[in-house]
DNA sequence: CTATTATATTTGTAGGACAAATGAAAAGAT
DNA sequence: ATCTTTTCATTTGTCCTACAAATATAATAG
């Protein structure tokens, strides 16, 4: 934005792992390499790049981390089926996640809540139907909620996704969503709706409703947290 | 499910490196490190822990490469604040991904497209709308949209919700959401909606009408996608 | 008290060593 | 010729040593 914010770039002089490591990842690209596929193993890649094996092997801890390549003592390396969230988990720290960040996954959250009707309503079965009741019956009974019984509703929600990695991601999100909220409460003002929509309405629009009746009661549902979203 | 599926585990023997990357982990967050933080030299940990340097390195390889540490060359590490989407960003390869983690990413941007629709509202500018309007006019004269043009103008929704994690997340997504489609498109049957909503009408709604009238158009905008999904 | 010089520290990189388990090859038995 | 046993080469995981280079600190000189 401003001009001065131009500032000189740290010139990101890469290490040699780094460097590996981002040549790894394009040998495997531009070879096409698939889950299975054997790797040339750690002495070659050594050679064949002039660098250590340290090097070599630092830089392959990293795409084991990420589940990308399968080392089998012994035996070799294969690729591997990496782990779309595994990156992801290991940084979800309310503690060294930037305030930016923390901000960007509250809305995230906000806006997965809101973007989850149509597969609601395209993959509920009665046997879900069934579920949510049983937990909303129960909530019915009490005089507040938990944040227990919040991600017992709303998780049951991400179950009937039927989309696995959805599901897990949001999971991961959701105590980072709450420790932003928490945070919120103290300094704004935050007034519950006049007509909230309890999630019991939810259950029944979910029941017998229509996709844009759902996303018009969850955005009530959550105003508390939208009320809190500015420029 | 099948009972037989539960198949004995793989008793994942973590390696040294895996479980001194998690001790370290575990240690930051105990200690509530913050960015900035001095961290012990690798000598120190692989004393104390009792590991040789090497596996300390490549544990703290794996963290560097997450932007969780930050080594200064000769003058100790530090903590540092870990990009969100790193670690997701390097394995989002679609030959390596399995189809069913392909189909998820399919589905999440579906669900993103639908629930921006409040942050476009609450944080849209007049100069937003105008570069917007820019855009679909310059679509209205073309014939047919590449997939530039649909990147152009989705992309510059994402831009607008102010999210900036939101927005480097979805372009991480699209080309992988594209490949997903495209492997669709030779044999499923799609076709086209009775009455299409073009970017144009998308803009309209934006710049006067409200965010629920965006969902609903942007539903039938993007009707071609949800056709394809089943259960 | 300031300026220069020496020293210690710490990461990045290289290279060597070896255990252990696996698969393949060789040797032996029938 | 076929089957069994033994030997051997391979390869990852782990440990160790070494050193360059730059920084921060301490020591020395002016």
């Amino acid at each position: 934005m401003n001009p001065k914010s131009g500032l000189l770039e740290p010139l990101e002089s890469l290490s040699m792992t780094d460097r590996v490591e981002n040549i790894l990842r394009e040998y495997f690209t531009e070879n096409a390499f698939k889950p299975g596929d054997a790797l040339p193993n750690e002495l070659e890649i050594a050679q064949k790049l002039n660098v250590s094996r340290n090097v070599v092997r630092e830089a392959l801890s990293r795409l084991r981390m990420l589940g990308m390549v399968e080392a089998r003592p012994r035996r070799g390396m294969i690729m591997a089926q990496p782990d779309l969230l595994a990156g992801i988990e290991k940084v979800l720290n309310p503690f060294i996640l930037s305030k930016s960040n923390q901000k960007d996954i509250f809305e995230l959250r906000l806006i997965l809540e809101m973007g989850i009707a149509e597969f609601l309503f395209a993959r509920k079965t009665q046997q879900d139907l069934d579920e949510l009741e049983a937990i909303v019956e129960k909530q019915k009974t009490l005089p507040v909620l938990s944040k227990e019984d919040e991600i017992e509703f709303h998780g049951k929600l991400y179950d009937m996704t039927g989309n696995e990695t959805f599901q897990r991601f949001q999971s991961l999100l959701f105590p980072v969503f709450e420790h932003v909220f928490a945070t919120l409460t103290t300094t704004a003002d935050h007034v519950a709706p006049a007509n909230p929509v309890t999630h019991y309405d939810l259950f029944k629009i979910l029941n017998d409703g229509t996709p844009e009746e759902f996303r018009k009661a969850m955005h009530i549902h959550l105003s508390v947290y939208y009320n809190s979203i500015r420029r």
